[in-house]
DNA sequence: TTAACTTTCGAAAACGTTTTCGTGTTGAAA
DNA sequence: TTTCAACACGAAAACGTTTTCGAAAGTTAA
């Protein structure tokens, strides 16, 4: 087993200091060719390459993101990783991911683990137990001492931070204004219980279509889920009780669900109802029929962030004037992807 | 901006040395009780805490663990990070994780990037480029340097260490034998390219059944697919100029193509076909209908592997004559999870 | 030969910890 | 009064870097 070398390693070895030797590896002008090249040599042969923990001491940096999601085992966060990752690794950063569990005290318990040093700046999307109880001291707590923060997708209005979103109210619109110029009229509505914000600006959305429209707000029609485990028998009564022409489902479960328990009544998807969902993952692509979906890019999202965090900690590095605070909401563009569960 | 405060700067507030201050934060009986609560009570007030960052320099370990994948836009996958997670988190670990995009490149540049003092171990799935090139020397070099690794799922026999697998044979073995039983003959396989080691063992387990109940293997049934992203038209064809009873198909994918081309030649599932797939992702669980399938237990593999993981830093950190080298290879079970697609 | 540069290198500080060891002060025992 | 242990604390090294500054040679010019 032969340890990683060191600078000590190598100017003991060739009886020279550790400042000659570093000095050397940076090709420093300070230095005669005759040891620099030496040096270099004999750290080439010993594989040398700098302790990334010494250097983020040193340097008070140390090139990591760190990312809180509520939960990795869901499509749209793996995807807006993947996007995080690809710029990241662009630009010579790495990532640290943490998972919240949507849980408030893990998030918290991660964000100041992840703030004591190992990271540069977060890149987060809070958990369901933090937007309920709009706790939120310990995101103005790191970015009070200078840590930079980008939310995306679930984001609050409580933090000044750089955000990155979909227009869910809007992207809801449009994809019930979809049905409505279809001639639908009694058009469902599955979403979440209100303290979710992007369940609650998705119901915006669709409210909004329907009043653009004139067409009366029937409450029987809309459904709030609260246990998404187990909506499978929520959503089979719902579609008992009521007549629909279409529905809108905020995401992709309640959607692929609806249409199961619809099958299971003897309705046929899209023939008897029309269905849209929202995010366009896996289970929109590949179930049959295929759904109809608010696509909602959660790689350009992932890149959009990483983008505006790394951009941030650049600039922040040249001025140490460093009371730029200016904080911008860039929003991700989204459109209809049409398939089978429309007609 | 209150940047985070360190011992030095607590020392010089209060007027003592750095040790003073060190010593009583811990409690040390060598510190009178005055100062030490007068020092606990000021770090308290400015909420103190260590900079992880110096701890491991210090301590010449990290406790994180580098995580290194093929894709994370893949449900299983994403299970795995899930488990390695969790266990990390209950003992104290950080997780670090970096894709390969299933290049050797990448994999290889991550892994030196990670093994300079960042991680403490690695728990990797080996990126397809990897397995075709068989070479693995990036990985023998970190184990050389002392780095324990564990491989799961995607791993090869040149390479001492630590696995967490699946008995891909035998499950597969196991779904064809169901089929058998079923009274089908007339079985399908679709399968990856040979390199990918769980494709190849899947496929030996389809054969082994075949041959343990004499039905003789037609290689007309079986269809090697190359690209995973085009496979439709392939399966399309495939499923046009056969005959069968029963499909196997190695992953999820190639499962709920089946059952989309099969629909759309006009063949109903499970009536004219039935269809086992691999995996136990959401496709399988929400399409329609929902999939028969082997289920690989991502979220215990991750456990499994973060635990072997962690077992091993922490024997290592008490036994300084390094040399058990006993390495072990777990197996985690599979099941067949039944559901709509087979009769 | 001397003064003034150049070239080439090393010492040391710094990043933030922990820990070993030494030291000065106190109190009690002899 | 002397001796010694207990107590309370600080100095310094160590982890592995980078970088500033100073200094010892060697070189050039006067």
């Amino acid at each position: 087993m032969k340890r990683k070398v060191t600078l000590k390693q190598i100017a003991k070895e060739l009886d020279v200091s550790i400042s000659t030797v570093s000095k050397s590896l940076k090709n420093s002008s300070e230095i005669s060719e005759d040891t620099r090249l030496k040096v270099q040599a004999f750290a080439k042969l010993y594989n040398y390459k700098p302790n990334l923990i010494a250097l983020s001491l040193k340097n008070r940096k140390t090139k990591t993101i760190g990312i809180i999601i509520p939960e990795i085992i869901h499509h749209f966060f793996a995807t807006v990783i993947s996007g995080i990752e690809q710029v990241a690794n662009e630009k010579g950063y790495n990532v640290m991911v943490c998972l919240s569990d949507e849980s408030f005290d893990k998030e918290v318990i991660n964000m100041e683990l992840l703030a004591n040093g190992s990271i540069d700046g977060f890149i987060m999307s809070l958990s369901k137990e933090t937007q309920q109880k709009r706790d939120f001291h310990h995101i103005t707590e790191v970015i009070s001492q200078g840590m930079p923060v980008v939310m995306f997708d679930r984001v609050t209005n409580d933090i000044f931070c750089d955000k990155v979103i979909i227009d869910d109210s809007l992207a809801a619109f449009n994809a019930v204004q979809f049905l409505i110029d279809k001639k639908f009229s009694k058009i469902g509505l599955i979403t979440t219980i209100d303290y979710v914000s992007v369940g609650k600006l998705r119901t915006d959305g669709y409210i909004k279509a329907l009043n653009n429209n004139d067409i009366k707000i029937d409450e029987k029609l809309i459904l709030k889920i609260e246990d998404i485990d187990n909506c499978a028998d929520e959503i089979s009564k719902y579609l008992k009780n009521n007549k629909f022409d279409a529905i809108f489902a905020v995401n992709e479960l309640f959607a692929v669900t609806a249409i199961k328990e619809a099958n299971k009544l003897g309705m046929i998807i899209p023939k008897d109802i029309s269905i849209i969902g929202f995010t366009d993952g896996i289970i929109s692509k590949y179930s049959s029929p295929s759904i109809t979906t608010v696509s909602q890019n959660g790689v350009k999202m992932g890149q959009k962030a990483a983008e505006m965090l790394i951009e941030r900690l650049q600039t922040e590095e040249n001025e140490d004037d460093e009371y730029q605070e200016v904080y911008s909401t860039e929003i991700i563009e989204t459109s209809l992807i049409l398939r089978e569960s429309t007609k």
